[in-house]
DNA sequence: TTCTTCATGTAACCAGTTACATGATTCG
DNA sequence: CGAATCATGTAACTGGTTACATGAAGAA
């Protein structure tokens, strides 16, 4: 399991409650890593209970009250031993792929429906990372500097996109036929 | 769920057993799709008893006994029904780029060793699949015709991993400083 | 003799999804 | 007046992993 050591990477630079991790998965490693609202709470209750990191309750006029976790020594420790040693293999399961090599089951113009409704969002996708690439660019010194490890996640997004995209094509151009 | 649903693009071609089938996941959809002989053997338990598939013992000797698999006309149906309606987009949960994320806590060379680590795995990928494709590449006539679809999920894993490789040079590049 | 292939499975556990549930504030 | 944001969770279910389990044939 590796949700637990995402949530401890982002708990590691600051502290925050389930909603803040929530929106910083989404903000910063939405294209790689994705967790719904309930995994984390879940998950957060887990590691609070094992000692990973602390609880401390924020109280709020206006708003509902917070749970703000920080990481303990323990959690420091647990998270660089999994950075440490090597992670397996990325699984994918995709299962486009696996309707397209069925796809003689359809006729073609379904199957074109289906991979233009993905190549937009993928467009979107691409856009979205193309713009935060726009604003590293015009970085410079130590705030460039600290950037420089998230940029390169960001880069990976890219080039997968741009890759999906350029194959996109071919099976367009197959499914136009 | 869909595993049930590669099972199913696999045995509507042709009917086998669960050592059958986990061939064929690792020769077809092996770059797309990864099941375990675990997973593979309760699917089938379970669509049988659902009534998607049939099955029929097939006595060898010398060898164990073998189970036989193949679709119902419910099975067929259902298999139409879910390559009809449009799958979500994939879902990506990429440890390796976590850690890179948050690569600040590890000195260089110990992320270095471990993107090699990763290279030369997908190094390894892709010669595979540029070996199947230059296969494809002698086909000719109906048999081409055929692979067409296969192909372009070959297509993609392809692309995908040449992607990967210079994003990885990226990252060498960065890292090597 | 050891490794690989053939061929099957169970059980316990861990991870992830879907549905359900609440309730205030702020913006248009 | 409705939608979005803030903020939290539980419960049931489905999907996937790890470990355990067996046993013969054939190749190196």
């Amino acid at each position: 399991m590796s949700l637990k050591h995402a949530i401890m990477v982002l708990l590691e630079t600051e502290a925050g409650s389930g909603y803040d991790l929530l929106k910083r998965f989404k903000q910063r490693l939405g294209f790689f890593w994705q967790a719904s609202h309930q995994q984390i709470y879940q998950q957060l209750k887990v590691m609070h209970q094992a000692g990973l990191i602390n609880c401390q309750l924020d109280i709020q006029q206006g708003k509902p009250d917070r749970k703000v976790y920080a990481m303990t020594e323990a959690g420091h420790e647990e998270l660089l031993a999994w950075l440490h040693k090597a992670c397996k293999p990325q699984k994918i399961n995709d299962s486009l792929l696996v309707k397209l090599y069925g796809g003689h089951l359809l006729d073609k113009s379904t199957l074109l429906a289906e991979v233009r409704q993905h190549k937009s969002q993928h467009e979107k996708a691409l856009l979205i990372m193309r713009d935060i690439e726009q604003q590293y660019a015009q970085l410079q010194g130590a705030e460039r500097d600290n950037l420089a490890l998230p940029f390169l996640t960001l880069r990976r997004g890219i080039l997968g996109e741009q890759a999906w995209l350029a194959w996109a094509e071919e099976v367009e151009m197959f499914l136009m036929e």
